[in-house]
DNA sequence: GAATATTGTTCGCACTCTGTACAAAGTCGG
DNA sequence: CCGACTTTGTACAGAGTGCGAACAATATTC
């Protein structure tokens, strides 16, 4: 039940059946290729005219193609309809502290080239490195195939609106543009979004074969810090100011540990990696000197390294562990009762030890969550696919392909 | 960009565009009212052909009616189209702790009678008492125009696709059915609701002439409890069991009081009216008794008492409504941080003493928010309507003749 | 009274889905 | 091999849409 807006709408034109139709057509072979017409006009509930009247605009437009010629027990025999995703070809990017990491792949993420570099801090030189970078990284990879976008995703709130970034502390950057210069530096078009975020629409748009992911979910990614992504109707919670989603930052305890966005006792202040490892180590997040901090950020001493100390019987270890994942599973609890999701998704070195802490997780968010169903939200550990933000970023470009048409 | 579900979706059938645009058309003249056909078809900007069809088919749906002639510089003049809504009636039910109101109103929220009656705890005893007082209430108000449904608001969770109540504490219900036995009694389509989503359909669906709402807020009730509703794009945030939105229980420390709910530094165990109270006289909420809770709850003594005496020089009091608004503040920090939505609207007691409490309320939200303008969101004191609950409970049998069709 | 302006209706046209008929291409059984 | 049967894919008339232009109705201005 969606109130109309009455001072933005869209009014139905007498093309809008057949483009609502033609995307659902689209989304319909895309889940279940290879599919025939016949097979397509029956989920559909369509006749089979209607189906093969999509079916030729969709192959005019380039976006499907026929494949080989189907088994049938009885009757002619169908051909197969599939979704063209291989040659067209996107440009992910996803830049961290540690290293930038530039990908090309196709529309369903497959991975065409990939490169790694270091990170500019400056944007000028950012912007001037990536777009000689792209060029010749298009150059090398045989660009038969045209080029359909640049995706980026940052540590940081981004207002994907604009392409601004408002504040990415682990770069050091505040309000600064990025979508505009590089979309000239490159010729492409550009579309930039916090890297939590991106994972989201990663699992939404470009996860196929495996089992579907449902219209309502949450994703939690643990690292440096902790990325959120809230997915609600099968449309990723943006907010007025495209900054929604935050749960990073919701507090467990206001009189709690200092967190890096300057408030205190957050979510993300309990649970991020650097949080459970000054937790074995005894430091006080809050007192930690600028120097000691980077060191605990991107020393050799990892939480995979933690775990692995856990899994060899040292206690303090083990404690520090526990420690984190009930505080994991008061947040999922909060959550839970906010958003109501189907199911989360977990993501992070920590759920590499999610047999540890699987038992301290769930006890925390039935503690917290109002009902008993709510206590029992299946959480899932994002099989742990490789560049996931870089797969983000490709959807930014590719989504838009497969999107319900804006109606009412 | 919403992702179309591939296992329950609509395909546009050759009356959809039509259905979109008589529905757009309805909202419009809605908004606009008194307007002539030619200026619907200049806002809708379609042919005023096609406004003429979309009227004709509202006037034989008896959705609108033709009003008096316009006025106008220049040629002819217009026919004034208005909105049906006087003569389509609703019964609204708000039970409560203390007393059960019953009113019958139209579809804009306009009273038509009310009474109130002593609540009724047990279920079949409310369901016998309240089929009885309908059916009275409806004969004695020359019930000439139909009645199209029941819409009743409760203090608890509710599973409003089933129409069962899952967790009342204030009134000591769990689990119980209560749509379908309601509905039988009547006659009448039941829908039932939370009351604080009730309020925030109200604000949604029922709230013309006024400014316009936006599309993305919250609403915040401070009452006993606290009630909250989003609104993502024009719809209600439910989420996947119904039971999204409960900020409420979202702590502000971990290791804080307890609440009614069971779990402990829930927001509305720091800024309900109960705790305000218990702040004032120093008594400590988890160790009441629970004679001494229920004489606290029920007492004689309220917050707009406490308010008074604050504005008398009361120091205790003043900190007590200080300390309250302080925590306010935090809880819609985070509110801001996971929903960012366009403005807050807040209601209860506590928003007649705005002119104390604002200071502290917004530096407190500005605190915890994450980007400077975040902390400048807009909050709106929900102009204290009469019965918003009651007007709540009746956009639950209103909104679906407003609400956006179901597309794609 | 003629010119002008605005409202509201009508009609041919292009685009859409719907239902039926039909051609194409295959299996099965004799 | 041939006819009965089944399934796929296409073609076409029909009904429901919005689009654009023309036209009638109504009122003001000069």
């Amino acid at each position: 039940m969606r109130k109309i807006n009455t001072r933005d709408f869209r009014v139905a034109t007498r093309s809008t059946s057949r483009d609502i139709n033609r995307r659902i057509a689209l989304n319909v072979i895309h889940e279940h290729q290879p599919i025939s017409r016949a097979e397509l006009a029956r989920r559909m509930r369509v006749t089979r005219g209607v189906a093969g009247v999509l079916v030729q605009e969709l192959l005019d437009q380039d976006l499907i193609y026929e494949g080989a010629t189907g088994e049938a027990a009885f009757g002619r025999k169908p051909t197969l309809l599939h979704v063209k995703s291989h040659d067209r070809l996107v440009v992910a990017v996803d830049i961290r502290f540690s290293k930038t990491y530039l990908m090309v792949c196709d529309f369903s993420g497959r991975q065409v080239a990939l490169e790694t570099c270091d990170t500019k801090f400056s944007i000028p030189e950012l912007i001037r490195d990536l777009g000689t970078r792209i060029r010749r990284l298009l150059k090398t990879t045989g660009t038969t195939q045209a080029v359909e976008g640049v995706g980026v995703a940052v540590p940081g709130m981004v207002d994907q609106r604009t392409g601004r970034i408002l504040n990415a502390p682990a770069l050091g950057w505040r309000d600064v543009e990025l979508r505009n210069p590089l979309a000239t530096a490159t010729g492409l078009p550009v579309e930039i979004e916090n890297s939590g975020r991106a994972c989201t629409l990663a699992l939404l748009w470009l996860e196929r074969g495996e089992s579907m992911r449902p219209q309502n979910f949450v994703y939690v990614g643990v690292a440096d810090g902790v990325g959120v992504g809230v997915v609600v109707n099968g449309e990723l919670l943006r907010g007025s100011d495209y900054i929604a989603g935050e749960f990073a930052h919701v507090p467990l305890n206001i009189e709690g540990p200092q967190c890096m966005c300057g408030a205190s006792g957050c979510w993300e202040a309990y649970i991020s990696n650097l949080a459970t490892i000054s937790r074995y180590f005894g430091w006080h997040l809050s007192k930690l000197s600028p120097n000691k901090l980077r060191h605990a950020k991107h020393g050799s001493f990892t939480v995979l390294d933690l775990i692995s100390r856990a899994r060899g019987g040292d206690q303090k270890a083990r404690a520090a562990i526990d420690s984190t994942a009930h505080f994991l599973g008061l947040g999922l609890g909060t959550i839970v009762n906010v958003i109501n999701p189907e199911c989360i998704y977990l993501d992070g070195e920590i759920t590499t030890a999610w047999d540890l802490i699987q038992g301290p997780v769930t006890a925390a968010l039935a503690q917290r969550a109002l009902t008993e169903k709510g206590g029992r939200t299946p959480l899932r550990i994002s099989s742990t696919m490789d560049h996931s933000r870089l797969r983000g970023a490709a959807a930014l470009i590719a989504a838009p392909t497969f999107a319900a048409p804006r109606v009412a």
